[in-house]
DNA sequence: TATGAATGAGATTTCATTCAT
DNA sequence: TATGAATGAAATCTCATTCAT
């Protein structure tokens, strides 16, 4: 399920492998940023990561190497931060917890989102069914955590709802990351995220929190 | 403020010039859906257009402008079928139903929609000013819509909230066109109209529509 | 049977494609001369063409089509020069003068012919077959002539026989192009001609016309 | 004349340095074989040989170093090989041994004969003089058996003759190494030997030995 | 002596844009 | 107005060679 898309590099030591391909998307990222996948050379990876394109062409094969470095890396740091926040009992303040966790990461790590859902479809076709899979992973991730509430009894929806609610919150995640320019100016994070979960699990949770019937 | 980022053409007829382009906008939506709008080339697009790459350049003077092109055809599209809707009173009832146009728009038009979103990074920044500000004009019809069903005295909500809640409509409506792969197996898109319009209704209203005090 | 391997060009007009392709071969042949196939870079094969880089490749695909280019026109040329030469009823004085005619073919395309030779071996697998294709017709040229010529009585060798001389003056010719170095200082063409023929044809015929039993 | 084209190596150990080469030699014929030279990169002819690419260096200076390693090679074993065969008396008898052990040695070295042929124009202006020296001296070897011959008065032709049939066989060589694919369905070694040598020497010594006056 | 990571010049190829017809 | 051949800057990628360990 998780079959690692490869990228081959001509360095046998791992160890160096790892740090050159930290120093790639560290450089990269920032360029993406900046000009988008497209519009960056590889030169210019090359020379933000620090070393020469030959160097460069040592730990990648293709420019889209690169691009998929970018990607993995995203969705790893985030599913390390947020599977302990998202490992809770289903709670509706685990839930709210965890919301917060993943908007407040969100918060910290924009840009590369920015560039990761701008630019992954760039990615040749395996390497974007492992991106998209990670996608899938992440969207579970809260789909569990909700769907632990509705056993536990803390919310009452159906299973439809659990699957939509859980796209939703990941959603409204990337319109943290994208929509910065129309949005920050009139909420901090903290506002943001106190509206969207409220929002949200008064949506979700309604009949069984504020209005039993 | 609104001052049209033009597009110069060598041609003196104005009709023919806006025949050019519709064939421009047509071939060009069709090959950046299918390639993205970098990997498509002048020739593919001239070739989809219907004549030749020299006859392109007669409307157009840069790549980017056929860009520009396919993003202000789209706003047009969706603010005239659009405005119809969002030009009620400021009824509940009226915004049921410019929901349910906004998301059906969407549906019709979702191929147009991503191509926009995802590419307009890619527009000179003068033409992307012109493209986010038809973007914030959107969000305030709907804010626009909001308010007035607040001041009518049918929800209440601070003006934040109007603002965000605009926002939500429109970023769910990036949700449906985007996520389709995952979402449209399990929601027809009456069931997500109905769906995100009883969930933002219920959260924005609640208190006054279903549990008034 | 002699499916032409083709190469694709982006330009319509027949008659320049034909035209631009003679420079390109002339151009071509020069270099490869002086350099080998290898050594001659892209750039250098345009500019000996008269033209740019990017008017080249409107002409061509891949570096490996000029090869073939070149390939295919050398052996066009000889085909259609040889042709006539070897199209004589099978007399001994007819072969005698199909023997002369192909060495000095070679003698005037020498340059050609040691390109041919030595950078085939470059070509994309199917190029390589149909030039494999075109060498083989060659030899046939000559073993035809000579079958005709046993048939007449002229000569009286063996199936077998007929083939390994008409390999062995194909072979001939290849040494006049590639040890010039080695003989024109002591031979010249006439010279060469004479002593080869003499050679082959006494080897060959020697029972029937020198020594009959 | 003779001097060899040195290829500097800063491993100073004789022995060594043998051993490391013959490697080196025994890995590039086979790659050159499948590839040929330019095809062939330094870091494969290394893993060919069995070392890494910075141990190559050690041993030779450039890759074209590796290029005259191996003709030189070939040269040397072929000399070496004819070099009895060929010091002969100068009889026909001899000739005739001398022409069997020299295309016996081609078919068991075709493959390094066709990477020497195919490749040796790549060699730097300097090593590529020592390699048609050595070219040359084979010839001789040839030129000078027949010397012999005549000078014995075992056959009776001109000096020119003598240059051209010695330049003869050695192209007769080359037929066999390069137009295998042709010839083998036909012939074996030894119908091949038997064949050539027939038609050699009757076309050189017919008057004296099938036809005296 | 042996290793292999680093380098960067240089090769091939693409493609937006121009301009003569 | 329409065409499409010509252009060349610029992009990606390779690979012979070096050098610190």
């Amino acid at each position: 399920m998780d079959l690692k898309h490869e990228v081959k590099s001509s360095v046998k030591d791992e160890n160096l492998i790892e740090k050159r391909r930290e120093q790639i998307i560290e450089g990269a990222v920032k360029l993406f940023k900046e000009k988008g996948f497209h519009r960056a050379t590889t030169r210019e990876i090359a020379k933000a990561a620090g070393f020469s394109i030959g160097t460069l062409y040592e730990y990648i094969r293709t420019k889209e190497d690169v691009l998929y470095l970018v990607c993995d890396s995203i969705y790893n740091e985030v599913q390390s931060r947020l599977s302990n926040a998202l490992d809770q009992e289903g709670t509706v303040e685990g839930l709210r917890l965890a919301i917060g966790t993943y908007f407040r990461l969100i918060d910290d790590m924009s840009d590369e989102f920015v560039v990761m859902y701008q630019e992954s479809k760039s990615l040749p076709k395996d390497a974007l069914e492992y991106v998209t899979n990670k996608e899938m992973e992440m969207v579970a991730l809260f789909k569990n955590l909700i769907h632990k509430c509705v056993t536990a009894g803390e919310m009452r929806i159906t299973e439809d709802a659990v699957d939509m609610a859980a796209h939703h919150l990941v959603v409204q995640g990337q319109m943290w990351a994208f929509r910065r320019w129309a949005i920050r100016s009139s909420y901090s994070i903290d506002d943001f995220i106190c509206l969207q979960t409220d929002q949200l699990l008064n949506g979700l949770v309604k009949r069984i929190v504020s209005v039993p019937v």
